[in-house]
DNA sequence: CTGAAAGCGCTTACAG
DNA sequence: CTGAAAGCGCTTACAG
């Protein structure tokens, strides 16, 4: 590995001349710059990361936490956060919050603190107190996106808004009966924005339900194809019965993966959609289209996107940095999945 | 940050001691190891990554070029590396190739020479020569996976057999009019190990069809649904005409993305699956199940595990690297979309 | 088993 | 604008 020393030796300046002129911090002629450019490039010369890590501070890398990198809406920010960092010559490098505790600790407590990062984004992930306040203790620039606003605020969409557009679209073509597919970690009272994702969005459909007069069901979902499966078909399956709801004429999925559950359930049931049953999904998934399902699409490229550029703005001290705490746009795309109810 | 030195103090030893006390290379007695591990804990302190590496050389760091990281396939290939480099320590760091010549040359030949990476995991890339040669003048360990044999090795799965073994389910089930849909970087002769995995696919399909004195259709698809449905839409559309081939009773798609897209094309087109047409894919995507797709499993997610393993095993020198130019497994899934043909 | 010391390869005030 | 020098925080032969 050439260095420093060896393009500083064949472009005739000291090594401190030869840093400055190829990191552009602190001034140096034209003429010496260009020459030493020409020497470094000669000789193939990159800098060691950690050299200059060590002595600058800078470790021109962003961690980027996920609780699931194999689902499609994380893989998708994540595209969008790595598409905003590597033309800015920063790298990415991914951590995988687990359920394990002591994986979780190690990763809070050590590896986040041996200075590799210059900032982390944290995606979607439901944090103790004490992973907070690890997070916090790192003093280091923090972009969330989608996280409860209790916990450390960051880039968000209006979830509860979501839950109200998408139970509202139901509304608008005449259903009553409409049931909700999603999670939920308390009573989805008024829109307390220090809920989780789900939860909002529930609150928004269970308000959405209350200004028209109608009482909706809830069932849990696991945000998974099979678990939407399952739910619908729950939902679906016990009609007639005592006591029993009466069949919704409509789901309001909490994603999309779920809504492709529910017209599987539907399918199976001998339903036809939307004549039948009315589906509208969260999320924008990439076979949306192809399955004409009707959704609430919120960009999650763009989201990413959104995030990388917060972080970049956050680790260059822009106190500028525009929307650290701005509302994600979202949109209501309808398909062939929603109409009017039977009858 | 605490450092080595307040440790040293703390404990009341050198910081070489220090050192080795907390890294366990070199020895030390039980009994101030015991004294430094409470000092450090005391104190909180975690080895800077940059000093660390820069002295030992080591970055304990991994670095995974994917060329789509928002793909179902690459996200649980990466889901299963990092399963295996973060217990044992590791970092992952995530470099996207895109098409872009200046950002791939910048990857190649700046970004992954600062020193960062221990060892580099190469995802179904396909790369030039030049490229070949900036990851050999690294001397780094690399591992391929999925890679045409001609550039860098690595693990793969015998993708002719998968093409071979996906064909000669159709046929065993006594279809004689299959087509193909995939991908092919030329023409598909015998199962040249050179080929990419899209390539060698295809090569199994037609060995199979002419053994079975059969001649397939081949048509491109580009491994996403709608680019399935697009090939499928072609394939089933166009029947009658003279000079037109059959219209298959079986298509064969290359991932089960593309599958699905068939399976959307045949609805659309009034087709019953199986009882008209039988599809089968590759992958063993999340979805296959739920959608009863007969599939070719080429279980991805331990494929990232193997390969994590296997540049983990690269980088301690373990000559014994058992697996890093294994063959991986594979499996015929049948599910409910494969029948026999009509009539 | 332990310590003193050199060295890893940069960056950055500090002078000039 | 440029150079000499200290320093970033570890690791590792080398002695003992």
């Amino acid at each position: 590995m050439t260095s420093l020393d060896d393009v500083a030796r064949a472009a005739g300046v000291s090594t401190a001349t030869v840093s400055r002129a190829l990191s552009g911090r602190g001034r140096t002629s034209e003429a010496t710059r260009a020459r030493v450019r020409a020497a470094a490039d000669a000789l193939g010369y990159v800098a060691s990361a950690s050299a200059s890590s060590l002595a600058s501070g800078r470790a021109e890398n962003i961690g980027v936490i996920v609780p699931l990198m194999d689902k499609w809406f994380f893989a998708t920010v994540l595209d969008g956060i790595a598409s905003r960092l590597a033309p800015r010559g920063y790298d990415m490098t991914l951590y995988n919050v687990t359920d394990d505790p002591g994986q979780r600790q190690r990763l809070f407590e050590r590896t986040l603190r041996r200075g590799r990062v210059d900032g982390v984004v944290v995606l979607s992930a439901v944090l103790t107190d004490a992973e907070v306040a690890a997070l916090d203790a790192l003093e280091l620039p923090v972009v969330g996106l989608g996280l409860p606003r209790g916990e450390l605020g960051g880039l968000r969409v209006d979830d509860t808004a979501v839950g109200r557009v998408a139970t509202e679209h139901l509304l608008g073509l005449g259903h009553r009966e409409i049931a909700h597919i999603g999670r939920s970690v308390g009573p989805a009272g008024p829109s307390d924005p220090a809920y989780d994702v789900p939860t909002r969005r529930r609150a928004g459909f269970e308000a959405a339900m209350a200004d028209a007069g109608a009482v909706g069901t809830f069932v849990e979902g696991d945000f998974t194809v099979e678990g939407g499966r399952r739910a619908a078909t729950a939902l679906l399956g016990d009609t007639g019965g005592s006591g029993h709801p009466r069949r919704p004429t409509a789901i309001f999925a909490a994603s999309d993966e779920m809504a492709y559950g529910a017209l599987t359930a539907a399918r199976e049931l001998g339903l036809r959609v939307p004549e039948d049953l009315s589906v509208i999904g969260v999320d924008g998934h990439d076979f949306a289209g192809l399955f004409s399902l009707t959704t609430i699409d919120q960009f999650p490229h763009a989201q990413g996107e959104r995030a990388g550029d917060a972080i970049l703005a956050a680790v260059a001290g822009d106190a500028a940095a525009p929307d650290a705490e701005a509302s994600l746009p979202f949109a209501l795309v309808t398909r062939g999945t929603t109409a009017p109810p039977p009858g």
